[in-house]
DNA sequence: TACTATCATGTTATCGATAACATGATACCG
DNA sequence: CGGTATCATGTTATCGATAACATGATAGTA
C-alpha cells in the first residue's frame, strides 16, 4: 500500500503538498497538481483514512440513534437520512435503543468514543442530560420527533403531533363521534404528550369535556395498543371511537377490539398516526395522520451537515412538519349519537 | 482530555502497561492493574478510539450491504445483525445499494478505505469481482442471501429458495390448479433462480410442462410485479394462479391483478415469498414461504464476527436455513380443474 | 544445577496523515 | 517604491495509541 510519502516522492514534491491537492486544502499550482494527480493514479495510491481521521479528528461518520428500525416509520425516516448522508460522502451509523436509556447512553458513549460527526437523535426520554453530554464533546446534534426541551439549545426536527391529533379528533367529531378514547404512548415523550394535547383542544373546541377514563398511556408497541384498547372497552359505557398514538399502538388496538369479538369500524372507529406505508398494504385500512417520515429523515440529516460543516444559520432550528390526514376505512361513516350534521373532513390518498 | 501517557503517569508505570490492562492484550500483576484502572477512573479517562484504529489497524466497524432497507423483509435482517453486531460491541453501518452495481462499488470502496472489519454483502450481481476485490484487502465477508458463486471461496447465508419455490407450487397443485405463472425477479440473483428451479421440479414431479408463455422476469419492485401479473393475464388461456417472487412482486401483482377487476383468490390463487410480517398485517392475506429474516440476519453476523476473531472453521460455510410455508387466503380453496382431489398441505401461523 | 518457559514490565519506533509555522515569490495598493 | 496580502510550497512536530523487541524475575523441568 502507496502511502502519501511515495506519491510526493514520485511526484517531486513534499506530503503536506499531496495532502492539499487531496483535500483542496490550500491552492496547489495547476502544474504542480497534475504531477501530484498522476502520480496518484500511476501508484493506485489510497488514502488512510483511519490516519486522517485520527490527525484531523473527523472520521465522516455521523449516527442515527432511534427506538427500532422494525417500525415502518424509522424505517422510512432512516432511508431518509442514509439519502442525504450518502450524498454528501459521510457514513452512516445505526443505533436502535428500544427507547431505553441505558442502551441509548451506552450507545451514545460508543458513537462519542469513535468520534462520530454528528448524531441525529431520538431522544429516549426528555431529560437533557444525554444532549448536553453530546454537546459537550463538541459534537452537533438534531433531535428527531421530539420537541425541544426547555433550557437545551439544539436543533429539532419534527411533525406537528398536536395539529396531527387535532385533525384527527375533528374528524371523528364530525362523524358524530363523542366518546372517544385516547390510547398513548408514555408521557415521557413529547409526541405523546403533544397528541395528547391535540386531542384535548379539539375535544375542549367542540365543548366536549376530556373524560379522564378514556384517556390512557402506555409504550408505543403493538401490546401496549391491545392492552388499552381491551381496557378501554371495559369502561361504561364504552368509547365510539379509539385514537391510536402510533401505528403500532393502533395495531395493537385493531387486534385487542377484534379479540373481544367486535368490528372497526362497523362496531367502533379507530385512528392513530402513520399508519403503514401504502406500498406494504394489501388494502388502505387505516385513517391516519402520517408525518412525513422521509422527508423528516432527510431534512435532520441536512440539517445536521450543514451545522457540522459551519453553513446553517446561527440560530438553533425547530422545523415542525405538518402531517397530512388520509382518510380510509378504519374511520367509517357518521354515526347518529349527534342529531346535526356536519361535512366530513377531506383526506389526500 | 487525557491520554494513556496521562494515566501511565499517574500509575506510574508505561503507557504500554495501560494499554495492556485496556485491551488486557498480555498478562498484568493484580497490584499494578488496580492502580492503573484507579488512575483511568480518577482522570476520567476515555481511549482514543481512533488512534487505536490507527495503529492496530482494526476500526470496531462492520458494515451490511444490502438493497434496500425499506423492504421490511431487509429491515428485518438489519435487525438480526444489528443486535449480535451489538452484543459484541462492534458498530455497524448500513448501506442501501438499490441494487444497483455501481452504488454497490462505490460503498464497497469507501467502506474499505474505512477499513472495516468485516462486510456482509447482499450481491448486486452475481459476479466475483467484489468479493474478491473486499478479500484481496484481507477483510472478510460472508455473503447473505444469495448462493455462492462458482469460484469463490466465501461464506454464505441463506434461505432455501429452491425448497420453498417448490412447497408453494406443490401446495397450488393440491388445490387443483395447473396453469401457475412465475413472476420472478432478476435471473441475475440466486435468489431468483433457485425458485424458478423449485418452480420447475415441482410441476415437473406433477408431469406438468413448464409453459415458458408463463414464466416472466423482472425486478424485485412493486411495480414489476404488477406489470408481469398483468402481462401474464393477457395469455390465453390465462393462468389460474401465480407466484410472486419476493414480497414486494407479489404486493404488485395483487394491484395488477385488481386492476383489471378481479379478486384474489376468486378469480386467481397469488401466492409469494416473505409476504409482510405479521405485526405489520391488518389481516393475515398471503400465503407464503417466509425465510427466517431475523435469524438470517444473526447467523450472518454471528460467522463473521467468529471469522474475524479467528474461532469459525477452516472450510467455508454455505448455511441454507430452511423456508415456512405459511397458508393463509391468497392461495384460496380448491379449484374444479382436476377431479381428483389430494389433501391440502399444512403451514403453520 | 543449568536451561527453558512464562510472567511482568519497559523502551523505542512507528502507523500515515495533517497542523502549525516558515519561506520565498509575486501581485497589489496608495 | 516600500509595505502588505496572497500564492505556492516546504519543514517539522505531532496526534495517541500499539507493535516489536528487550529485560529481569520467577518457576518449572530434565
Amino acid at each position: 500500500m502507496p502511502t502519501m510519502a511515495d506519491v510526493a516522492k514520485r511526484a517531486g514534491v513534499s506530503s503536506i503538498t499531496v495532502s492539499r491537492v487531496i483535500a483542496n486544502s490550500a491552492p496547489v499550482s495547476e502544474e504542480t497538481r497534475k504531477r501530484v494527480v498522476e502520480a496518484i493514479e500511476e501508484l493506485g495510491y489510497v488514502p488512510n483514512v483511519l490516519a486522517r481521521s485520527f490527525r484531523s479528528k473527523r472520521t465522516g461518520l455521523l449516527a442515527l440513534v432511534l427506538s427500532n428500525i422494525i417500525n415502518p416509520f424509522w424505517t422510512t425516516v432512516t432511508r431518509g437520512v442514509e439519502d442525504v448522508v450518502r450524498e454528501h460522502g459521510f457514513h452512516l451509523i445505526l443505533c436502535n435503543t428500544d427507547e431505553i436509556e441505558g442502551n441509548q447512553e451506552e450507545y451514545l458513549n460508543m458513537l462519542l468514543q469513535k468520534q462520530v460527526d454528528g448524531i441525529i437523535l431520538v431522544p429516549a426520554k426528555p431529560s437533557p442530560e444525554p444532549i448536553q453530554h453530546i454537546q459537550d464533546q463538541g459534537t452537533p446534534v438534531v433531535v428527531l420527533d421530539r420537541r425541544r426541551i426547555p433550557g437545551v439549545e439544539v436543533d429539532v426536527v419534527r411533525g406537528d403531533s398536536d395539529g396531527g391529533a387535532y385533525q384527527l379528533v375533528e374528524l371523528l367529531l364530525s362523524l358524530g363521534h363523542q366518546r372517544i378514547a385516547m390510547l398513548n404512548g408514555p408521557s415521557t415523550t413529547s409526541t405523546a404528550v403533544d397528541r395528547l394535547t391535540g386531542y384535548s383542544r379539539a375535544l375542549k373546541d367542540a365543548r366536549i369535556r376530556v373524560n379522564p377514563d378514556l384517556v390512557y398511556e402506555g409504550e408505543f408497541s403493538i401490546q401496549s395498543g391491545y392492552d388499552m384498547a381491551q381496557a378501554a372497552l371495559r369502561v361504561e359505557p364504552p368509547p365510539t371511537a379509539m385514537v391510536g398514538g402510533n401505528n403500532f399502538i393502533t395495531l395493537g388496538a385493531l387486534r385487542g377490539i377484534r379479540d373481544v369479538g367486535l368490528h372497526v369500524p362497523e362496531d367502533i372507529a379507530l385512528v392513530g398516526f402513520d399508519g403503514i406505508p401504502d406500498h406494504l398494504m394489501v388494502d388502505p385500512f387505516f385513517t391516519s395522520s402520517i408525518q412525513p417520515a422521509y422527508e423528516m429523515g432527510r431534512r435532520a440529516m441536512q440539517l445536521l451537515i450543514a451545522r457540522l460543516e459551519g453553513h446553517a444559520p446561527a440560530e438553533f432550528q425547530e422545523i415542525v412538519l405538518p402531517t397530512r390526514l388520509v382518510i380510509s376505512k378504519s374511520s367509517g361513516q357518521r354515526i347518529n349519537s349527534r342529531p346535526d350534521g356536519h361535512h366530513s373532513s377531506d383526506g389526500s390518498g
